[in-house]
DNA sequence: ACTATTTCGTACTAGCTAAAACAATAAACT
DNA sequence: AGTTTATTGTTTTAGCTAGTACGAAATAGT
């Protein structure tokens, strides 16, 4: 490491094609006059009964905090409800009312076709290695975390 | 593709491993009384006479609007501060404070330990081919983004 | 039954984010 | 010179974000 580099290198092209990412994305999206977030809540709800805010922010990566804000915008555009559930008196359904399946439907598709564009030039190997590197360090980095959190100095051998 | 997939697995994956890889860098950041923001910042100026908003932007993938509150939050911690440029009217040299320099070499060090560990079991290749996987990604969707942007069902062909 | 703990969604805070509009300055062009 | 046009940083707005505290309901333990 000569390093004059901050974060390393690697690191910092990970955020860099996020970031890409999400403004491709994005440019689809805003078609729709819905923000990211809130699309993919419309593609995590289209073709379920439902679920709970617990399940939904598993699948989306929104906590929980975040998704009351994200579903009341949603509401306020007609295109998901919130149903009290039967089972749970402190659980709520989130779904899709009839304009929000609508949308779903008629939008979906073309977005998949939108994002899938991305690896046109990809065989499958290429996306299952990347998949494969991305999981990688995905691991190594959430183990990291619940191991040395925080403090480091500990040692550097072992 | 069969894709029942929402997005395909391959870009939550990327959100996924990104989101993680934050959660972790904040882990030690947030041990010095900074966002992460704050702190690439810190680090971007470290060893630098300083720089303008522009510059600093383009280092840290920070739009301009958003580097104005960054910075002031800064300045309030006396970790930098601003210089009007004297070559360009418009220009604000932005650099660090003694105070600031001083927090940058104590916890520089330590910081790319504690991110260097995560590739403590990659080989020198693992770590080029990731990155190189992101590279191609990044610019497969900066391509993209370029051309058709927004619309799709323009053509397949080209 | 009765307290204690956990879980669920909401409310609130500080801060980041992109995007658009703006004022001041600079550069380019006549 | 004087008039566009572009660039720099700030402001404003709507929205996402994590984190914390909260009330209500469920579960566990006694």
């Amino acid at each position: 490491m000569t390093s004059t580099s901050t974060f390393p290198t690697v690191l910092r092209e990970l955020l860099r094609t996020h970031q890409a990412f999400l403004a491709y994305a994005a440019t689809h999206v805003h078609t729709l006059d819905l923000t990211l977030p809130q699309y993919d809540i419309i593609i995590t709800l289209g073709d379920t009964p439902g679920m709970t805010f617990k399940k939904l922010g598993e699948k989306t990566l929104i906590t929980k905090g975040t998704l009351t804000g994200v579903i009341s915008r949603l509401e306020d555009k007609g295109l998901v409800q919130r149903v009290a559930s039967e089972t749970d008196g402190r659980s709520q359904i989130v779904r899709l009312t009839a304009t929000g399946e609508a949308l779903y439907e008629r939008t979906f598709p073309e977005h998949l076709v939108f994002i899938n564009r991305i690896f046109n030039d990809y065989s499958p190997e290429d996306v299952e290695n990347l998949e494969s590197a991305l999981l990688r360090l995905h691991e190594t980095v959430t183990t990291l975390r619940s191991n040395g959190s925080g403090k480091l100095a500990d040692e550097t051998d072992e």
